[in-house]
DNA sequence: GCAAAAGTGTTGGGAGTACACCCATGA
DNA sequence: TCATGGGTGTACTCCCAACACTTTTGC
């Protein structure tokens, strides 16, 4: 590392993508900003690092922050960082984006400091006529390929089910996530066959209707042997 | 994102592992600290963020600095960022870490700000004595894991070859970065059935020994269907 | 009974593994 | 001629997609 320079401002921020499904759909967290640059335009939840404080602490405090709720009921990951130098028209600054996923959550959840926070569907934001402020379109894309690769080989799509879910609700986080049906007996053998994806409980379910579900926890294992091919 | 606050001293630097197969072993470059903290231990090269400069510009021309080699010669690709507050006792830091792959190169490589520069072999920098300066080791065993995990899902392993090589020499590649045999035979049909992973040349060589071998290049895909279980 | 969803059985094809075997070169 | 690595053929196994079929509930 060579001698350090003189310091031009520079700021770091984390930002976050935080994906839900709901109604059927994957959904990620905006919040409306309430200030220039992009006033009243949506964006991703974030906010300055603080001098203290470690990247994951600054994210799941933005995450607590954002959502009101217990950063520990969501997966937190690192997706990348973006330091493009005219990203922020305000100043220099970094940001270290993340990922979380979580269950349905039971408000559109208003933040601490954004006017207005909103779920809103991935595809529109993505492909419609909306543009999110700054560059967080493109950390919005990256982070659900990031989504879409980790259902693969990880068992994370539990982290989207509540802690006590059904073989069909799992299959439906593939089936929106990915956007294609997947044979639900062929599935059903998958993920029952890999040992320490699902853990069994006592419990049954007819919340989807039909004959009683059985009901399954998040096993033990974090890497999935064989993948779930997209 | 909340008002700006004022600005604590904040650096951003970028910091490189760079792999390659030199002598049968997954080798780092590595430079020796030149000045305090950690004076004259190894540490991986890298340098701060220049003001005007975009990450992966940065990870770039760090590259070519330490390596004296122009870094398109390199598979260059975001690791992760690291921003412990205490990970550099000197100021606060966070820093982009960078893998850069490549093919055997020509010297033990002079950096031009580094005291000096070395290949080290990553077993021995994550399993023996050596203990790299801040948290490099962490970083260093990161890239090393991405590195790994790649080879499976990508064509990538062709980036640790000289631009025509033989499917021997490819597959020696991944003996040495997962560490286990693969028959020659059944790896030979594997890549050469994946459309669009080996271009073939007209040329073949004997530089390995035994039956003249053909010369492939590298092709167009960027990911491996089905992937090449470690 | 009927619809709906859970879960099992079966079957055919494709991919992976193991390994016998032949090919083309250098020494 | 022999050693060395390149490359093909083949048999066996296992996984997976497809889909028929049975089970258990609500209405």
């Amino acid at each position: 590392m060579p001698k350090q320079p003189t310091f031009p401002p520079l700021a770091v921020t984390v930002d976050l993508v935080v994906l839900t499904i709901r109604a059927d759909r994957l959904q990620a967290l905006t919040v409306r900003r309430g200030e220039a640059p992009y006033e009243g335009e949506w964006a991703l939840p974030g906010g300055f690092l603080r001098p203290d404080e470690d990247l994951p602490d600054a994210a799941a405090r933005e995450l607590r922050e954002e959502t009101g709720l217990p950063a520990d009921g969501f997966h937190l990951e690192q997706l990348a960082s973006y330091g493009a130098p005219d990203r922020d028209p305000r100043m220099r600054t970094v940001t270290v984006a993340y990922i979380a996923l979580a269950a349905d959550l039971p408000a559109p959840t208003a933040g601490t400091d954004a006017a207005e926070a909103r779920w809103q569907p991935v595809d529109e934001l993505l492909d419609g006529p909306i543009r999110l402020a700054f560059d967080h379109s493109e950390i919005l894309r990256d982070g659900v390929e990031r989504a879409r690769g980790k259902l693969e080989y990880t068992p994370l799509a539990a982290a989207f089910c509540p802690p006590e879910f059904t073989i069909s609700e799992l299959r439906r986080v593939y089936e929106i996530v990915w956007g294609r049906t997947l044979d639900p007996r062929n599935f059903h053998r998958k993920v029952t066959r890999t040992a320490g994806f699902l853990q069994e409980t006592a419990d049954t379910t007819t919340r989807d209707g039909g004959r009683p579900a059985r009901l399954y926890r998040v096993g033990t294992i974090t890497q999935l042997h064989p993948p779930l091919l997209r």
